[in-house]
RNA sequence: GCGCCCGUAGCUCAGCUGGAUAGAGCGCUGCCCUCCGAAGGCAGAGGUCAGGGGUUCGAAUCCCUUCGGGCGCGCCA
């Protein structure tokens, strides 16, 4: 370790230090972004002298290092470009302390060293951690919101098409996942600089519907006073009954004795409405709204000439993308009713599947992947510069085609991320509930909110990364305790609150606004648990862009845990050491620097909170 | 048979798109507290990142392969 220590480089003095009322935007203070920057340009600088090549500056990272005890910073820049600059420099670590002396004139740098295989450790003046605080406390909604992600990914209009559960029942666990999952993500997108549309697809053009419609038949003539009996294959849920009584009321015994060719249109439409209705309710339980309600019938509607998905697959066919052909069988056991005929095939081989899809059925009328393709060409046509699909795990199968039909129809323009939501085992005290398929009695979303709340529900299912299974606790997550990761956060909120409302007790006249407080004496701030409060503010941003890049709001939760984890226990530190509570009656300034620190903490929670859809509350009740 | 996802502490899971000594909670062990700064605190043990090969300064992360689990596999949505 000598040998890294003595090829650091020390830092200006104080001179240097920049003016305190200096304070960037709130959504430009990210501090490993500033660092990027400021090492990109000394790279630059090293070019323009003729001793490195072109470089993709974009390629080298600047993060947290691994123990906080190394610095603040950490850039991995010179190993990055190691081959790169072995005609002037013979090691990574020699291009390191060149890197590092020029950083070592750089403002708010108090160390930058070479460790290792030529990591470039920089240490901050505590100027800059103040900087962040009052970015945070000046501006608090626009804190840790991206500016401008650096390969200009989280831009432009991206569409986040979710839940779009069939019309056939009210929304289960399942469903509810992809639906916090979705709104989530979209929250994120928004706050990371793009435009975001939430959509949901309504799957009602197939024969699930027309089962929902004989279902509801069925319930009217219940509600006419028939004894019913509800066969194999139909929906037996009593949630169409209000259906059924509705359209009694309506239509009277007007669509009792006709053919099923008459009444199903109109017991079909009411259906999906009362669906949509129930669906939109459970959506709103949990406080998301889509802007656009995509029906897929819309597609199939020929009544004004050639349907959205003729015009599809015509435009695909000028393409050459569109041919009739035959389909080898599939390997493995070979389906009861295969037969080999010729069929009309998309080339999605082409663009990266594995073999080409059907577009029709054999009577003619188009498959659901044609109609899913007439949808996903409407959006691309609306604009998007990004598509978000959010799916259940068992569509896996289909997400190759789906990607390669984006692909297809934006001519490798419009990128298709496709998230696919893993199950969701319902748990009580750590035994699964007991889902009885029998008689459509199963558990809703409804009765999971109803009895745990908004909150626990969002935060749990956010607390998983999508693609992994997840046990919801009923007993668990509404728990008051450590081991509740939903209570752990939302506490350390309440908690920062409790402290600004003490302040107030020991300092009446106190200005508790970010205003005010960001003109605190923030260098007062020295201790080992204040630092790293700070420390963890300051990483925000980069876990914002970091998460929305990726399109996986867990990532957000998790942060937030491990910030509320790092309050919790420098709170705890009050405990033995009455000298470092938040409030002392005596310490004005000190009190208000630390005050400060809480409200900027509560600014990253809130905001953070807000994003998940999860409620920051003042206190604990 | 093929494709996709997954395999990390006894358990449940993170691991910031390739970084430094792989982390957290539960459980376990040992101390401390019983304080309204409450809904406990601190510390410790615990790992062949499923196995094997490869790529390079560097791999839990990327490629190949084996094993093990989940999902899907023309005209269901």
């Amino acid at each position: 370790m000598g040998a890294d220590i003595a090829s650091g480089v020390r830092g200006r003095p104080h001179s240097a230090k920049p003016a305190p009322d200096h304070v960037p935007a709130g959504n430009q203070m990210n501090l490993f972004d500033i660092f990027h920057a400021r090492i990109a340009s000394i790279l630059k600088g090293v070019q323009a002298a003729g001793r490195l090549p072109d470089l993709d500056l974009a390629r080298f990272v600047v993060e947290p290092p691994k123990d906080a005890a190394l610095g603040d910073l950490a850039c991995n820049a010179a190993m990055v470009f190691a081959k790169e600059a072995k005609a002037h420099f013979s090691s990574p670590r020699e291009l390191a302390v060149e890197i590092c002396y020029a950083l070592a004139q750089s403002e708010g740098v108090a160390t930058a060293e070479v460790a290792g295989p030529g990591f470039i450790n920089i240490r901050l003046e505590p100027e800059m951690f103040s900087q962040v605080l009052r970015a945070a406390l000046l501006d608090p909604e626009n804190y840790g919101r991206v500016a401008r992600s650096r390969d200009g990914a989280l831009q432009g209009k991206v569409n986040v098409e979710f839940v779009s559960a069939n019309p056939t029942g009210p929304m289960h666990v399942g469903h509810g996942r992809g639906a916090v999952f979705g709104d989530a993500l979209a929250n994120l997108l928004a706050f990371s600089g793009c435009e975001v549309t939430r959509e949901y697809y309504i799957n009602d053009a197939g024969a699930q519907v027309d089962v929902l419609a004989r279902s509801a038949h069925l319930r009217y003539r219940e509600a006419l006073g028939e004894t019913i009996a509800i066969p194999e294959g139909l929906y037996p849920g009593d949630y169409l009954k209000p259906v059924g009584e509705t359209l009694a009321k309506t239509h009277g015994e007007a669509l009792l004795d006709r053919p099923e060719s008459e009444w199903l249109p109109i017991v079909k439409n009411a259906a999906i409405d009362a669906m949509m209705d129930l669906i939109r309710d459970d959506l709103a339980a949990l406080n998301i709204r889509h802007e656009v309600f995509f029906s897929e019938r819309t597609l199939h509607d020929r009544s004004k000439g050639p349907s959205l998905i003729d015009n599809a697959i015509d435009w695909l066919r000028e393409k050459g993308l569109v041919y009739e052909g035959r389909l080898p069988p599939p390997k493995g056991q070979l389906p009861d009713d295969w037969e080999d005929r010729e069929q009309t095939l998309f080339r999605s081989t082409d663009f990266g599947d594995d073999v080409d899809r059907a577009l029709k059925k054999s009577d003619g009328s188009p498959t659901y992947f044609a109609a899913d393709i007439a949808y996903h060409k409407d959006k691309i046509d609306r604009g998007f510069d990004t598509l978000v699909d959010v799916w259940g795990a068992d569509h896996g199968g289909y997400v190759k085609r789906m990607g390669a039909a984006v692909a297809a129809l934006s001519d490798k323009r419009v990128s298709l991320d496709v998230k696919l939501c893993q199950l969701v085992k319902l748990m009580r005290n750590g035994e699964p509930v007991k889902m009885s398929k029998r008689a459509g009695d199963f558990v809703t979303l409804r009765e999971v909110v109803d009895e745990v709340g908004v909150d626990a529900v969002r935060f749990m299912m956010l607390y998983r990364k999508n693609d992994a299974p997840l046990d919801f606790d009923l007993a668990k997550v509404i728990e008051q305790s450590k081991d509740n990761a939903v209570f752990y956060v939302q506490y350390a909120h309440a908690r920062a609150k409790s402290v600004l409302r003490q302040a107030l007790t020991a300092f009446p006249d106190l200005d508790l606004t970010g205003n005010a407080l960001a003109k605190a004496r923030l260098d007062l701030l020295t201790d080992e648990g204040e630092l790293q409060l700070s420390r963890m503010i300051a990483q925000y941003p980069r876990a914002i862009e970091a998460a929305a890049a990726a399109h996986e709001p867990h990532r957000v939760a998790f942060y937030l845990h491990e910030l509320s984890s790092v309050f919790h226990s420098h709170w705890n530190r009050g405990k033995d050491q009455p000298q470092l509570r938040f409030v002392n009656a005596t310490e004005r300034d000190l009190t208000s620097a630390r005050v400060a620190l809480v409200l900027s903490l509560t600014a990253v929670l809130g905001s953070g909170l807000r994003l998940l859809g999860v409620s920051a509350p003042d206190e604990m009740r």
